[in-house]
DNA sequence: AGGCGTTCCTGGGGGC
DNA sequence: TGCCCCCAGGAACGCC
């Protein structure tokens, strides 16, 4: 599931070949795909569009033409990547670009939940999402007061994107053990010290996810090469696996309708 | 306000 | 081995 280190992951690793390029047409091959526009009007706006930058906001992968972006989500399953063209597409393909001067971008998808954006700019993604936490924008003044002005679950706090963009599953779940904290704890209870030991965490761990290339959970992976993070993880899909913190043992329990790890001794539940 | 259920999807795991 | 059932989950949406 790809979260915000793995879709700059996929960022940093297909900028430098696409930037520059000229952009054919984009192929829906799953109808669905294209979530707010049509193949008539990717036709018009995007047909021989050059592509000016390559980036990330949330879980978007933002591909800026001069006129247009295309917002990429990935959801659960997808994939981006190049393709040579005496290569044969994948039964998992739900649309492709073609590139000019050959070759293929790749949107693959095996369970079809991500989708294709058309936007002017980032202007509808920007609305409807939090701050990046890797901004230097974004201080420790802002997530405490993010945290402390909601009456919320934690966990549930820490996955919407419109409190904080780009935190998924197993980000979130990381970042409660590390910072001591149970994620069914009330957010407006968890001490001031808690949450700034939070922000510190929280930018730690996405930036060394960021640094071994994301996390390679079911599929995730960029031209084949799986995300080094995976062996980092110290209670995402540990359950039974001892605490290294303590010697408890790491359980799944279900939290804001997620499967969440913890450790029941070292996560304090701030109620 | 915020929690919760539902929807979208399909591969794969568990049970038998 | 094979078949069926059900689960996993990010985000949007409607309901209470």
């Amino acid at each position: 599931m790809p979260e915000l280190p793995e879709v700059q992951t996929v960022v940093n690793q297909i900028k430098p070949i696409l930037i520059h390029k000229t952009v054919e047409s984009i192929t829906p091959v799953w109808p669905k795909v294209f979530h707010n526009f049509t193949s008539e009007k990717a036709q018009q706006k995007i047909k021989r569009g050059r592509i000016i930058d390559v980036s990330r906001r949330a879980k978007f992968i933002i591909i800026k033409f001069t006129e247009n972006i295309i917002a990429i989500h990935l959801r659960m399953t997808g994939k981006l990547y190049l393709l040579r063209d005496h290569e044969t597409l994948s039964k998992y393909t739900t649309a492709y670009f073609t590139l000019k001067n050959g070759g293929k971008l790749i949107f693959d998808d095996v369970r079809k939940f991500g989708r294709i954006y058309l936007y002017k700019n980032t202007g509808p993604i920007d609305e409807r999402h939090g701050p990046e936490p890797l901004e230097k924008s974004f201080t420790s003044k802002i997530l405490i007061n993010l945290i402390k002005s909601k009456k919320r679950n934690i966990k549930a706090l820490l996955l919407d994107q419109s409190m904080i963009a780009g935190l998924g599953n197993i980000y979130a779940d990381e970042s409660l053990w590390k910072s001591k904290i149970h994620p069914n704890s009330l957010s407006h209870k968890i001490p001031k010290k808690r949450i700034e030991n939070l922000y510190k965490n929280i930018k730690i761990i996405l930036t060394n996810a960021i640094e071994q290339n994301g996390t390679t959970i079911i599929d995730f992976s960029v031209n084949g090469k799986s995300g080094k993070y995976t062996n980092e993880l110290k209670v995402y899909g540990k359950r039974d696996i001892k605490c290294f913190n303590c010697n408890n043992h790491i359980i799944k329990i279900r939290v804001a309708g997620r499967g969440t790890y913890i450790c029941s001794k070292c996560q304090k539940k701030y109620k």
